[in-house]
DNA sequence: GTCTATATGTTGATAGAC
DNA sequence: GTCTATCAACATATAGAC
């Protein structure tokens, strides 16, 4: 047979594959120190290999990293995109909006602030994923987005419901309000004083408060 | 005279001491970069001075580098920390607070970016700073700012010009809507196609708005 | 105070056995 | 596919001359 021969799996915890116990490692790593402050041997212990083996697989740092980071900009997508793709009015859109994003964060409370650094460090990566990856991400995400929300608004404001605001600026808002949370937790945490715990509380806090908080900041 | 000798900049641009340019040239390649990425090669290069110059003058990488981070986390904390603290009615520390800190911010675009990632790849020397530095850092932010807060909102509350919302929503929210533009500016600026012109008149745009938009948020 | 070497330690990456 | 051993390249830090 000339299929690609599957690991023995000759080593260490958990029974996922190598590779994919390496890609998981990766993202923790990755996650946690960013793309410069991680450290390869730290991935291959936390997979259970050795260096050797990471790059056997992913050639080097830089593609691995590209490739978590990459990874992450989707998952980040596609907790963003739905409530914008579906033909829904504004109310809906928000509360939509508001209630996917933090079901959708909570299961990776770190991404967005790792998004956000790697943004920041090398900037270069998300301007040659704008361009190349228009359709591999769903990338309704950017102008597609504020077009979306600049229709929602006129309908909302010429179904009287709303004041009018700079499209610009309520997608900005609505998207800090609930990326805020977990783009600043790090430091929200120590600085509010709150344990795994009371910040899981706060977010169920959040996800019933802030649509009403939205609707209300919109009205006329 | 035993005073410490003043130096003859012996090298390159800008008057300034070798130490404070230095310093500054920390500043730019740390922020940038973060504390892992940056290389002392580029801020020896940046300064206009050699490599030893710099552990000359600031021991080791580390020690820069915290020195840099916990100057950074002084200046933010300025910009908050004002509105907060003068005697004022909610609706009054709202327009400060919305209008100072937008206005400090402007003047260091990427320091919020900077904090966050640095908190988050070592949440640990935003810990050994909150214990320390209760009063180094003008700390009125954390849970004073929170019982700030809450007193505000009893007064508004009771005042009739505010409906009970949950103080702690409302500090993270109305900070969210402050900081996330300059958090998050590395991935807004090419995601919605902003030069810095563009950014710029995005900021001015909001300064004007956001204190509607809070008004109207927290009203009854 | 500031420079030119240079020592020292990491780290990503490869070679080659199994 | 997976391992051990090792290389080569940097990056931080120090020594010592001026």
């Amino acid at each position: 047979m000339s299929e690609r021969t599957k690991p023995a799996n000759g080593g260490d915890p958990g029974d996922l594959e190598a590779e994919a116990r390496i890609l998981e490692a990766a993202r923790q790593v990755f996650t946690r120190h960013g793309t410069s402050g991680a450290r390869m041997q730290q991935i291959a212990a936390e997979a259970g290999v050795n260096q050797a083996l990471i790059h056997y697989y992913f050639r080097t740092k830089q593609q691995l990293a590209d490739r978590v980071f990459l990874e992450a900009v989707g998952r980040m997508s596609r907790g963003l995109a739905p409530a914008l793709a579906a033909e829904r009015t504004l109310e809906e859109v928000i509360l939509r909006f508001v209630e996917g994003y933090i079901d959708a964060m909570r299961q990776t409370p770190f991404l967005p602030a790792y998004i956000l650094s790697e943004t920041l460090h090398h900037p270069e990566r998300l301007e040659a994923l704008m361009q190349q990856a228009m359709h591999t991400v769903p990338a309704a995400v950017g102008r597609r987005a504020l077009d979306r929300v600049s229709a929602l608004v006129d309908d909302a404001v010429a179904r009287g419901v709303m004041r009018p605001l700079t499209p610009r600026q309520l997608l900005v808002s609505a998207l800090a309000l609930v990326a805020f949370p977990f783009v600043g937790r790090p430091i929200l945490m120590p600085l509010l004083d709150m344990d795994e715990e009371d910040f899981s509380r706060f977010l169920d806090e959040r996800r019933a408060e802030l649509p009403g908080f939205l609707l209300h900041a919109i009205r006329p």
